[in-house]
Formats: C-alpha cells, sequence, structure tokens
DNA sequence: CGCATTTGACCCGCGC
DNA sequence: GCGCGGGTCAAATGCG
C-alpha cells in the first residue's frame, strides 16, 4: 500500500516526510488501523528538507535535474523538496524582532508592529510531514480540529490548495490540503508544526490513531 | 449570536 | 528593480 515516498536530507533544521498511501482505501494516515506502522516508522525515519513543491511543467531545467539527480529517475510523483526555498534562518528571525533600521525606528506603528510578527512568523520553519492519500474528501480526519484561514490557487493546478490551523489555543500548527495535478483523486495533505496538545477527546480515535499522532507528534 | 468558512487584498521571497 | 506566485490576514458571509 505504501508505494511511493521521496525524501531528500539536506537541511536538518526542519524535517519533512512524503508519504504516498496511493492505494489505501481506509484514507487516513493517522486515524486508520490498516496502514504498516512498521512501514511507516521506516519510512519516516528519513528526514527531508523543507516545503513540498510540486513540480510543475514550469519548473526550470534546473529544478527538473535536481530530481533526477535525487531519484534517478523522474519521478512519477513529481514532487521534491525545493532545498532553495530553506533560506529561513533564525538569524532572520532575530534581526525581525530586534530593531534592525538604525534610528528611526524607535516609533513602532501598529502596521510596523504587525509586519514585524508576519516576518518573524514566516521565518519560523517547522518541521512537516507530508502524506498523499487516495480520498474523495480532501479533509482527513486525523483526530485534530482545524479552522481553515485561507484558500488559494495554485499555479498548473485546477485544484485550489486550502490551508488549515489547528483550533487549539497556543498550539501553531498547520496543514496544507490540496490534489494532485495529475491525478485528482490523490490528496496531499501536509502538516507543519507540532502539536502541543492531544487529539480532540471527542473523536473516536482508534489505538492506531493513538499510536499514529504520538508517532508524528 | 457565535463560530467557521470564504475570498479578495496584502506581503514576502525569489527569479529574471 | 520588477513581476510572479505562495502564504496569510481579516472583513464579509454563511450556518447551526
Amino acid at each position: 500500500m505504501l508505494n511511493q515516498s521521496l525524501f531528500e536530507d539536506q537541511d536538518m533544521s526542519s524535517q519533512l516526510g512524503f508519504f504516498a498511501f496511493s492505494s489505501n482505501p481506509y484514507n487516513l494516515p493517522f486515524g486508520c488501523s490498516q496502514p504498516s506502522l512498521k512501514t511507516l516508522t521506516a519510512v519516516a525515519g528519513s528526514l527531508a528538507a523543507d516545503t513540498q513543491t510540486t513540480l510543475s511543467e514550469s519548473a526550470t531545467q534546473k529544478q527538473k535535474e535536481d530530481v533526477t539527480s535525487h531519484f534517478g529517475e523522474p519521478p512519477q510523483l513529481r514532487s521534491l523538496q525545493r532545498s532553495n526555498a530553506n533560506l529561513w534562518a533564525w538569524g532572520e528571525v532575530n534581526d525581525c524582532m530586534n530593531s534592525k533600521k538604525n534610528g528611526g525606528d524607535n516609533y513602532l506603528g501598529v502596521a510596523t508592529i504587525k509586519m514585524k510578527k508576519i516576518k518573524a512568523r514566516r521565518k519560523v520553519r517547522e518541521p512537516r510531514f507530508c502524506f498523499k492519500t487516495l480520498s474523495e474528501v480532501d479533509v482527513l480526519d486525523d483526530g485534530y480540529k482545524w479552522r481553515k484561514y485561507g484558500q488559494k490557487v495554485v499555479k498548473n493546478t485546477q485544484h485550489p490548495r486550502s490551508y488549515y490551523r489547528c483550533t487549539q489555543d497556543n498550539c501553531r500548527v498547520k496543514k496544507r490540503v490540496e490534489r494532485l495535478a495529475e491525478d485528482p483523486r490523490m490528496v496531499i495533505t501536509t502538516y507543519e508544526g507540532r502539536h502541543i496538545h492531544s487529539p480532540s477527546q471527542d473523536e473516536d480515535d482508534s489505538q492506531a490513531s493513538s499510536q499514529m499522532n504520538n508517532f508524528f507528534w
């Protein structure tokens, strides 16, 4: 059932695993009891870098060469971890949090504060896991409660990408949900960050679900 | 009425 | 420097 997985280990500051459940009849990478936990554990033992990006026709030759060099043949999955987006650095966060404008930055208007918050937020890289699942529904029940905060049409795809945030206070875990351009039956779910709490207790969590959640977070 | 979702605007990083 | 594309915000809207 687990027939594809792609990893790239370029930046230990962030982690991303890419799992493909292309024939998973149970849909749920977290909640289902059927996927082989051993297999998942083995796969997830690897570390990968940064953002998962769909390699579209518009991808640069360099990107395609990178993929080819890393995975031998051009991957059917056509997804990769783009390392050049890994410029997020704690140093930049510090720069944002401190005043980097010498003189004249004593005044912090609302807009300025907001800007700094946004920039600081964007600079922080959280561990990421990416799942590919065969599912008719976009949002997979992983035991946590999510609030949608955005939707975006991604270039070269006919399906919009949805952005969700964990509804738990102080939990900054986010996830992106999109459908594979090449196969709309496939749902790609990317989790970013780690939950600081247990899954919602009012969900019907199976034992496997708990195991999976403990394993990932 | 409160909470979740939608959606257009905005910001930032990156490539050219 | 500029334009593009991805990610986020927040007001408007929907829904129970």
